[in-house]
DNA sequence: ACTAAGTTGATTAAGCCAGTCAACAATACT
DNA sequence: AGTATTGTTGACTGGCTTAATCAACTTAGT
């Protein structure tokens, strides 16, 4: 029952870009640093959020990446959906047919419940909520990763 | 974000022992036919739960297993806890010491609102509860499995 | 042109975990 | 006592997923 790596390093990048918000395109480097992501695995984590249109891209010299909405428009659930597939803690809640017992099993409906309890709070988070709790915490950034 | 199998294998298997409460012990070969799991591997599941206070075992002929506490007393946090490890989205909420970055990490946070989200659903959860989900869909051992 | 970026795909390495097999231990029944 | 029946334990395997890297390619600015 955990969060693969693709969705916590995915979060954290957008994190970071929400974080910069209207200063221009952030460096794939510059992320990777700050958030203490391996740049080739962030290059991976990119394209599919390009693809989603959560965030967009500048190739070449002053290029990098951009979120492409604002921080108060993109769901947290969005992001999980996206990068983890899904956050069903079972199969047979999306696809039934997978199981010949789903009609009659009553442990899938616990399992819902579950998968609604989890749903509640990734649709009511957005990354405009991360940049404000971040905010209270101070800017790590600053006085952290800059060594 | 999947459940282990162990974790369902073993929810399905302690339900199976909720529905034929105070009927004597259940032979392992008719949890693994009714609930269809592997025999060999529904035996793995029993050792932890035996150990955990949450079955009791019974060698020889007309052995079997028996929960060792009434439905209602045993919640369906206890069983995930036991056989899922935990159900901790992020590692480092339990153990912050795994990332250097816990005390400042927002998406720590979050992934902390999560999982109290998991945990109001498994807490307030108990077999009795499945029982009467099973009881008010009917009892499909008797018309299904018995082919 | 040249350089600095992002993009894409092939590939690898490792860890996890479902599942099986086989030997063992205990109990009830005859 | 002996035997069949049942749970117990541990060793082992095979496959899947996924984190991660490398290398070649494309695009854009100077």
């Amino acid at each position: 029952m955990k969060l693969s790596t693709r969705t916590r390093y995915g979060t954290r990048a957008l994190l970071e870009l929400a974080l910069h918000e209207g200063e221009g395109p952030v460096f794939l480097k510059d992320i990777a640093r700050r958030q203490q992501i391996s740049l080739p695995y962030l290059e991976h984590l990119v394209t599919p959020l390009i693809s989603a249109g959560i965030i967009r891209s500048t190739k070449g010299p002053k290029g990098g990446v951009t979120l492409a909405r604002k921080p108060e428009e993109i769901k947290l659930s969005e992001i999980t959906q996206l990068l983890e597939g899904s956050v069903t803690p079972v199969e047979c809640i999306e696809h039934p047919e997978v199981c010949s017992r789903s009609e009659l099993c009553v442990t899938r409906e616990v399992w819902g419940k579950l998968k609604d309890a989890m749903d509640g709070v990734l649709e009511s988070t957005t990354l405009q909520d991360l940049v404000e709790r971040q905010k209270k915490k101070g800017h790590p950034e600053s006085s952290m990763y800059y060594i």
